[in-house]
DNA sequence: AGCACGCCGACT
DNA sequence: GTCGGCGTGCTC
């Protein structure tokens, strides 16, 4: 009888919606003994079937009645303690629901009601001495794979699992290969349910030790997790593209000190936040002896190119002949897909738009057809002018296709292909390599003797806070891929990109990037939080921002600034119009917390969707 | 998020 | 009179 009072009555349980709190559900007596925090259960949600956490357990509730758990779907917690802990700060960093950042970090299959017989790991291990915070920097290829081997050896040994992230998963194969070790499991996109199930169960049961994989396995159930590794992570496809809009690097460095295991950045060009970490907060810093470094050339086109006849100056041309009499490869960088940025009728003026997005529509050589750079919708080019029915439509403005094109004329001796997100194979046999950022995922396999960035200062245009940082991690990337020499047209021969990589000075870009940052109040001096709205009617859409920025303007609290509601950088996207509001300030919860406030108190507009990110 | 409730305009 | 639009609020 006394034991029977000590039986849990009440299960506090959160769901996949946008709602603050959990709620409470009474257990139904043959549950009482199983019933155990992380488990998931099928419950009645607002007359809804719906798939629910168990986050709590007590004896009372405040409520009177009550609906029952239906019933419950694990035999084990899919989500332990840990892990429960991890998606409440998530839930606060980034603006959502416990229950939102509970459920994307299961995979799709534990998310529906699907039963799961889940064993937990039994496997004997040491417990960490002192957990690290390491800063591997990228130079010595070689060394650099030592020093991971050797950690995930050591770790292994003690009976710990590694997780690995990668920004893409093709690099995942390579570092398994790396690392030659054989519990290794790469999270896979795109699996049965029976598959992904199984997966999942291979970590909590201890089986497989190491995950390998890109921005969700973050959350990967490793048991007994005693070293995270993040790889290049400079890439933005860290961030999560859809709300809850997390950042796996920040993610991973919650997980690493919630469990209190080490942590490991690797990267030839970190980030500035990075940088100011590993000074500020004192991390390890590893770093060997260089590769040898390729010569950098600057081409002032000012003075090469002064009516801007060619993108091609003679200094590049001299040595891309040089390259190809010694049979060399050669590489040519330019950041702009496709064929032509733009398609004109020259009779009457008509462009070939994209009317669901407002822009106008690059042409795919390759492919033969036009697509949209916002939406990735595409059609076949018309024949004659949608307008006039004339046949003048003419492309303008040079992509790595066109380019193919010039330079296919230029050196007709040589092989010339693309490689870039629309000719994704690699021309393993071309002479001379057209290519985008594409070129950056064969960077641990393969280099190059030569290569030119033909319009470095696109790089240094873009409306974006990290945008020298960008600029600043491609030539250091493209740096180390030339194995003789990089080139660089540019007509900003002083910036301080430039500048810091040509001595390859990295205090030197650091310094001046963390200084213009702690200025202008940007990362990681002051925090970002962007409200973004869409919706059918621009106007409306516009009224909304309007309205919401001035709530948040008058009643914005001591430190924090808010920009005007403005157009977003993509006004808009699939039919739909977007403006967005900044907010800068010293912390992040402050911010979202006033924001919460301001949005209960503006009138709703039907059919506007806002949505939060930060820091980005 | 989705679903009910409730309050105002044009219709058999 | 009432059907149905949409703004508001709640979900244990």
């Amino acid at each position: 009888m006394v034991k029977d009072i000590m039986l849990p009555k009440i299960a506090k349980v959160v769901v996949d919606l946008p709602v603050e709190g959990s709620f409470d559900y009474s257990i139904p007596k043959e549950y009482q003994k199983q019933v155990t925090i992380g488990q998931r259960a099928v419950i009645l949600f607002n007359r809804r079937k719906m798939v629910g956490v168990i986050v709590d357990l007590r004896q009372t509730s405040r409520f009177k009645r009550l609906n029952p758990l239906l019933s419950l779907l694990d035999e084990v917690p899919a989500i332990d303690t840990q892990a429960l802990q991890l998606t409440q700060q998530l839930s606060q960093q980034y603006g959502c629901s416990w229950g939102e950042a509970i459920f994307i970090s299961l995979p799709p299959v534990l998310r529906r009601n699907t039963r799961t017989q889940l064993s937990l790991s039994k496997i004997e291990y040491s417990p960490l001495e002192k957990p690290q915070s390491i800063f591997l920097h990228d130079i010595n290829k070689e060394k650099k794979w030592d020093f991971l081997r050797q950690k995930v050896h050591e770790t292994l040994r003690l009976g710990q699992g590694v997780l690995i992230l990668v920004h893409e998963l093709t690099a995942a194969e390579e570092v398994s290969k790396r690392l030659g070790q054989t519990n290794v499991m790469i999270l896979k996109k795109k699996l049965s349910v029976k598959q992904e199930l199984a997966q999942w169960m291979q970590f909590k049961s201890g089986e497989s030790l190491v995950a390998i994989g890109t921005r969700s396995a973050v959350f990967a159930p490793v048991a007994h997790l005693g070293f995270i590794v993040i790889f290049d992570e400079e890439h933005d496809f860290y961030k999560e593209e859809q709300s809850p809009y997390y950042d796996a690097r920040y993610v991973a460095q919650m997980r690493a000190k919630l469990q209190g295991c080490s942590l490991c950045l690797v990267s030839a060009a970190p980030l500035a936040e990075t940088w100011k970490e590993v000074q500020k907060k004192g991390w390890e810093k590893v770093s060997f002896e260089p590769d040898s470094l390729s010569v950098v050339q600057v081409v002032d086109m000012s003075n090469y190119n002064p009516q801007k006849t060619s993108i091609i100056s003679f200094p590049l041309q001299n040595q891309i002949q040089k390259f190809l009499e010694a049979k060399k490869k050669v590489v040519l960088f330019m950041n702009r897909r496709g064929f032509a940025a733009l398609t004109r009728c020259n009779q009457c003026g008509f462009t070939l738009r994209c009317e669901r997005c407002d822009v106008n529509l690059t042409y795919l050589h390759s492919k033969q057809i036009l697509v949209c750079r916002h939406c990735d919708s595409s059609r076949e080019l018309p024949k004659v002018c949608p307008h006039c029915q004339g046949n003048y439509l003419k492309s303008m403005g040079k992509g790595i296709e066109k380019l193919e094109q010039e330079v296919a004329q230029m050196y007709p001796a040589a092989k010339v292909a693309c490689y870039d997100r629309d000719n994704p194979t690699f021309p393993a046999r071309a002479d001379i390599i057209l290519t985008t950022q594409t070129i950056l995922s064969v960077k641990e396999k393969i280099s190059f003797d030569f290569i030119a960035i033909l319009n470095f200062d696109a790089e240094l245009h873009h409306m974006n806070y990290r945008c020298a940082q960008k600029a600043f991690t491609l030539l250091v990337h493209l740096r180390q891929m030339a194995k003789e020499k990089l080139m660089v047209q540019t007509y900003m021969r002083d910036n301080y990109v430039l500048k810091s990589v040509q001595a390859m000075n990295y205090e030197k870009f650091y310094r001046k990037e963390l200084q213009l940052r702690k200025e202008l109040n940007f990362p990681p001096y002051q925090h970002l939080v962007i409200l973004k709205m869409r919706g059918d009617k621009e106007e409306d859409v516009f009224a909304r921002s309007q309205a919401v920025f001035e709530a948040l303007d008058q009643k914005k609290p001591e430190g924090v600034r808010v920009t005007d509601a403005h157009p977003d950088v993509k006004p808009k996207v699939r039919d739909k119009y977007r403006f967005s509001i900044l907010l800068k300030g010293k912390s992040v919860k402050v911010i979202l917390g006033f924001v919460k406030k301001v949005l209960k108190g503006v009138k709703k507009k039907r059919g506007i969707i806002v949505t939060v990110e930060v820091d980005y």
